[in-house]
DNA sequence: CATGAATGAGCTTTCATTCAT
DNA sequence: CATGAATGAAAGCTCATTCAT
């Protein structure tokens, strides 16, 4: 409660501070039309002093992709591997609560948000992407799916359908909420949006009755 | 028929080809990126020519986005009003098949990846993309739903979450292929894809027995 | 005689015209603190212009630096083949003429007072200055020195000697003059001073008469 | 003579420990291209405590410069003075040794080298070496000039040429080894270079034989 | 005395846009 | 219609200098 001074807040919170404003303005321009004086501001700081902490513009793009990444991928990990064992419906059922939790909200989305627009044209933001958040989603999913196929919950179907069948709806979600501005009709909260999906899916996955 | 000098080929296809030119350099290296001189190259112009035909890079964008709006949601419309009255079933499989097709196939996916990586700062291309595809989706979408309940063939879900569930894993498929260059596993063809999906869908969408 | 049209008045001059401008900024400022913007409207260009016939700063200092080494060393080299096979000593005088008043006009000595201040930090400009003109130079005055030999107007002195002999007093003149702003106390004519210091050197370059 | 703790062992040593510092970067990379953090590091301080001892960076250029003219002009006066009046050719060969070994050295050419490159834009450097270096080397060699025609040994040339041809090959000698790299074809040892120069000259120097 | 985080002016370079030809 | 030289407003990055600690 005393009177801040100005410089030296938190030692050693620069980085992320610097991380949390650039994440603020290149969500909001791009990376590219981003300017650092902005990011700088945001951070209550001078242009200059980002580059005490960062060498460049774009190693605070990999900064925050690296950062974002690491609790991406822990986040759907843990949550499969917690509940699938036991019920993989009610594991499937809380991983789509998250990800429509987390991709309804403009704040934890904004990182995916940069990733998507930003992958294309920055080949190691990608490849980092893809093996520290895709592959490891695509192996919680597999585990996930093959414990329901052991439990007789679920059919055995392909896993990178069921990648895209499961992500796919987080996605749009985020894109028509957080991109598009889409108003939703019916269903506002995220967690009977997830409910809805689920019953979708988990109806889908189910086996067939053998006279179908 | 005759032999055309290489240039001025069809006198007014100058903005189409511009556009085409727009379009690659654009979904290289990203609207703010991109410079109007690569685009004067690609399309074989001059740089000052290309201001001849539009008053700025924006108004590329602008013109790109409208262009591809106006395909995508007609492409969508008419296919589901085409099947959907006679089986509603056989429509969603149509649509899923092009859906998968058009997403996984960079040339035709590259104005929707260009629209979701650059709508976040150009509301009036999000407002466009809004109005002319989201919404001609929703309502098509909509309409299949209703047929699909009218004939039986699906339970009466959320039609926001069926647009999450329909078109979301397109938007996956789209964003692991061109963006992340995630490799398939096993389904390498889209079709396919779109038909193992179908199959969780439809699946899903059934209505219960009864006694279930 | 007609109204000059702001831009575009030698077609092809352009690129000299930088570096003439490059040269006098350089001079006056230095390689590090010339600012391309003065070079610019030296040359009667904007800024951006320059960039249009150079990559970069250094590059423009290459190309001064080539195009200045050329001419020297051509110089240098003319003038002994001319005049040594008949009488050595009359060419060295001429050398020597040349020499100093190379070295005491300021717009001459402009290039190489430059190469003499930036070669140390630019290793690319010390190889090219010392392979196209230190390395002509050398030849030239061991041919000269040769010649003298044969004619028995000099004696057989060291290569190396002879050319720090030569050439050190025409920088020594350079120094003095155009960095120091040294006043002359007698010799202001540089071809009185150029006679001077010839008729010191042939004196000595004389073989010894054998009693002594 | 009790153990100094590395630092801080003469205590008014660091105004000289930052000088030789600066030299040393200065001469790496140009003034203008110098920072004052390598120079801080060179010298084992802090950025912030170079400003203790100097006002700026053009400061320690400036005692940099002082520092060096004194020693330079102290030198040739007392070399010429003590042996001047005896004999003046053995003074001026031993002026030569001195000259070459002085010029042929990096470490000790380094501030001569540093005043060439950087008098042309300091012009209170330049008029500071003017009237310490140069007048005071001037009147030094007029004066062994006027000793060796009173005693016979020189003729009674014009002083500036005799400057210009005693100090030019120094420079020419330092500029060759020092700055571009020459590399000696017969004479390396800088004593031998000066004999082989004062061989030439005092021989160029002597009073012709009346019949010549 | 000493530190080093912070500042901000200044520089090089890029590029959308214009316009004389 | 077409060209491409030219412009000039940015923007990324550097670094001399300051100052709270």
């Amino acid at each position: 409660m005393t009177s801040a001074p100005k410089r030296r807040r938190r030692p050693d919170a620069r980085p992320d501070e610097i991380l949390d404003a650039a994440l603020a303005v290149f969500s909001a321009k791009g990376f590219a039309a981003a300017r650092v004086e902005d990011i700088a501001r945001e951070a209550g700081l001078s242009k200059g002093a980002v580059y005490l902490y960062f060498a460049s513009k774009e190693a605070m793009l990999n900064g925050l992709v690296e950062q974002s990444a690491g609790e991406l991928a822990k986040g759907a990990e843990q949550l499969v591997a917690l509940g699938a064992p036991q019920d993989p419906e009610t594991a499937f059922r809380g991983l789509l609560r998250m990800l429509f939790a987390a991709m309804g909200d403009p704040d934890i989305n904004a990182a995916p948000r940069l990733v998507f627009a930003e992958a294309g044209r920055f080949p190691e933001i990608a490849a980092h992407y893809r093996s520290q958040v895709l592959d490891v989603a695509r192996r919680a999913l597999r585990a996930l799916l093959a414990a329901g196929v052991e439990s007789g919950a679920f059919r055995d179907v392909d896993a990178d359908a069921f990648m895209r069948a499961t992500g796919g709806p987080g996605i749009a979600h985020m894109a028509l909420t957080s991109i598009f501005g889409f108003p939703p009709d019916q269903l506002t909260d995220p967690a009977e949006m997830a409910d809805a999906l689920a019953d979708i899916l988990l109806n889908g996955l189910k086996p067939r009755v053998p006279a179908l």
